[in-house]
DNA sequence: AAAACATACATTTTT
DNA sequence: TGTATGTTTT
């Protein structure tokens, strides 16, 4: 790339961002400022000035970034062999290279949630605790905030001086016990023990940063401490890191990001020059404004302006329904109108926020024939028969990981039972070896009879010999498990459920065929490592003639023309769980920020005036957010409820003027919940709110128009 | 050992 | 509400 290339193509702050080549560089870009295109010019830049690429390490926040990233660095005439990937894969990458160091070893399992739920659960019964007082899902949590914050299981148990830690404390050690006889590694390990390694280990610190002499890191506002440190660490020896985000946009301080890796950048590197991109080159005024009328209601937060660079727009507009069925047909009659207006469908995206939301739409999309895509989580990887397919896979690849061998053991059925596998797994536990070497060990166990006997031996000659087949491609491989193992006839025999499956399975085989094509030196290791790191929004297709559903989080780094925002009430948006803590209020602001800033030219918000929640139909209460918009959202006469007093809510005809206001930790009383202390008090006029926390130990969130709360004097 | 049934349980967002 | 686990039946 010639460097008058791109001087006509970036504004003045963009190429001061571009060709700032040495030394720590922070960049803070507000949504639609062409971030991503200053990195990828800067990746053309460092090239055009002599750089070798594989001295060039970027990183993104998704595999879907990082392949958007390399195509376009491509586009600009860029050789390719600059690493660009995620943290997680730079991570598998590293550990992979560097197991000894690491003490690992390099044919390590990846654990997704499942997985990690199973040895959770393991882990707390091993150790005698009653997983009602420990339930998996908090452990995990714990735990994994734990490995975010690099606390490893020693010093964590030398801090326990409560009960709670001190239990908490033997269960991570039990379960990074497992995860170790496992040959296995959870998510937050990938960063951990990469993270680690890279601290303690000076030799391959110096090697990996002299390999990486620049480093790029998109996104930093949503970086952990474990990516924070493996960043420092990797740009230790050059000190040239440069690193974009936005502040506003952080949404996921509940996987342990911590926006303060952004805030003290200069702190970190003091010779750091920041550059702002303020201009915004995506959206409307109209839009614009709202996004800042809403993100200005942030406290803790750095003032930032979005200048406009686009004409004047639609202004955006807030429709309210009866319930979500009808909000989802009102969506739908609204899109056949745009499709009329020669809208294309790729151009329409609806954004909502939690998973669940989309059963309305899906609903109503079918029954008015517009054609839809899901951007969902692992939703393909998490099917039962992929699940199973790739378990053979990772017994072949790493014959420690039981949880594989588990389930691929009796699936599908070949008699080999509950009892027969406890017996097995008593033998391996006494002789101390894993549960596959007890398996071959099988003609030694004398609890079994002859017939499981020789079920289990016939069951150990076939992953040898697919063992024998297991270097190389892994397409072929996986088409011979799919036939030996039995799965296909087993599914063939389910009749019409099981064509699905076949089905499912061969879109696996297909994506592991393009696998074997696409690599260089294709293996079974290498292709279960990618495709743990691998989800579906990755696969998200953005040519494709549909309409696109997602959270708002897997929305962050997209646009579209017209963008629906839905369900934006409270304790959906902002989330019941955000009630009681301000910081994470916050966070739902910026979330409901990025969904605003994804629209190009029309942002439509809606809410539904009841909602099934959880099977229970209940009236809802628009979201302080809209009010913070500055949005009307009082509902007129005949959209108050009549017959619905479900939830101890009613409308009092009488009262014209605002309902009353409320301090923290008043005492009130409600007619149906009885006793409780207001947690919070919103101030949105006649619209105000109270979250009160009642002796019943709910917490709700009641809308005080409707709701009467007698406040009750301390004694 | 598999299927049928019952009951508990959680229920945000994702690499 | 739906999943996921545990229990009973066949």
């Amino acid at each position: 790339m010639q460097s008058e290339q791109y001087d006509r193509q970036l504004t003045p702050s963009q190429k001061k961002a571009v060709s700032h080549i040495e030394g720590p560089l922070l960049v803070i870009a507000g949504p639609g400022s062409g971030k991503t295109r200053v990195i990828t010019y800067r990746i053309a830049a460092l090239i055009d000035s002599s750089v070798l690429p594989k001295n060039i390490c970027a990183i993104t926040f998704t595999n879907k970034a990082a392949e958007q990233m390399r195509q376009r660095t491509d586009a600009l005439g860029t050789p390719t062999g600059a690493h660009i990937s995620t943290f997680h894969s730079l991570c598998v990458r590293i550990l992979r290279q560097y197991a000894a160091q690491a003490n690992i070893k390099s044919n390590f399992s990846i654990y997704n949630d499942s997985d990690q739920t199973r040895c959770i659960k393991q882990a707390t019964k091993d150790c005698g605790i009653d997983k009602k007082n420990f339930p998996p899902s908090r452990c995990l949590n714990t735990i994994s905030s734990l490995k975010n914050s690099l606390i490893d299981t020693e010093p964590f148990e030398a801090q326990a001086d409560d009960f709670f830690s001190k239990t908490l404390s033997k269960i991570y050690n039990r379960y990074q016990q497992i995860l170790t006889e496992n040959n296995a590694l959870d998510f937050d390990d990938l960063l951990t023990k990469t993270a680690i390694l890279l601290h303690k280990n000076k030799t391959v610190c110096s090697q990996l940063s002299n390999r990486f002499k620049f480093l790029l890191i998109d996104e930093y506002q949503d970086t952990n401490h474990a990516q924070y440190t493996i960043a420092k660490e990797l740009a230790s020896a050059h000190n040239n890191i440069c690193a974009t985000g936005d502040p506003d946009q952080s949404i996921y301080r509940w996987r342990g990001a911590d926006i303060r890796n952004i805030l003290d950048f200069e702190n970190d590197w003091p010779d750091a020059v920041t550059i702002k991109l303020e201009e915004n080159f995506r959206s409307t005024p109209n839009i614009l404004e709202a996004a800042d009328k809403l993100i200005s209601k942030n406290k803790n937060r750095k003032q930032k302006v979005l200048i406009p660079t686009k004409p004047k727009g639609h202004d955006i507009s807030v429709t309210s329904f009866d319930d979500e069925h009808e909000e989802a047909l009102g969506i739908a009659d609204q899109i056949k109108k745009l499709i009329k207006q020669k809208t294309t469908l790729n151009d329409i995206a609806i954004f909502y926020r939690i998973n669940a939301q989309s059963r309305s739409l899906e609903e109503a999309f079918i029954k008015n024939k517009i054609p839809y895509q899901i951007i969902r989580g692992v939703e393909f990887y998490n099917r039962k028969e992929i699940r199973d397919m790739l378990a053979y896979l990772k017994v072949l690849a790493n014959p420690a990981d039981q949880i594989a061998l588990l389930r691929v053991i009796n699936t599908p059925a070949r008699g080999i039972g509950k009892t027969t596998i406890t017996k097995v797994l008593n033998f391996a536990a006494s002789h101390k070896i894993s549960l596959f070497d007890g398996l071959k060990k099988v003609e030694q166990i004398s609890s079994l009879s002859k017939a499981p006997k020789t079920k289990i031996a016939v069951f150990v000659n076939m992953l040898e010999q697919f063992k024998a087949d297991s270097s190389g491609k892994v397409g072929p491989l996986t088409e011979r498990i799919f036939i030996e193992s039995g799965l296909q006839n087993s599914f063939k025999a389910a009749g019409s459920e099981g064509s699905d499956a076949i089905e499912n399975v061969n879109e696996l085989i297909n994506a592991i065929h393009a696998y074997d094509q696409q690599t260089e030196e294709p293996s079974l290791v290498d292709y279960l490592q990618q495709i743990s790191l691998f989800s579906d929004t990755d696969t998200y297709d953005p040519s494709g003639q549909r309409i696109a559903l997602m959270t708002l989080h897997a929305a962050k780094g997209l646009e579209f023309e017209n963008v629906f925002i839905i369900g934006v009430e409270e304790g959906l948006l902002p989330h019941e769980r955000s009630a009681d803590d301000d910081d994470e209020l916050e966070e739902e602001r910026r979330l409901l920020f990025v969904g605003i800033t994804r629209a190009k030219a029309n942002l439509n918000i809606t809410y539904a005036r009841y909602r099934t929640i959880r099977g229970q139909f209940l009236r809802t209460i628009p979201s302080q957010f809209l009010f913070e918009l500055g949005i009307d959202i009082t509902p007129s006469d005949s959209e108050l409820p009549e017959d619905h007093h479900d939830d101890g809510y009613y409308y009092d005809e009488s009262t014209s003027q605002l309902p009353p206001q409320f301090k923290k930790n008043q005492l009130v009383r409600h007619e149906v919940f009885g006793l409780g202390r207001v947690q919070k008090y919103n101030d949105m006029g006649e619209n105000s709110t109270a979250t009160v926390k009642f002796n019943t130990g709910h917490i709700k969130t009641l809308m005080l128009k409707y709701t009467k709360l007698e406040k009750i004097k301390n004694l």
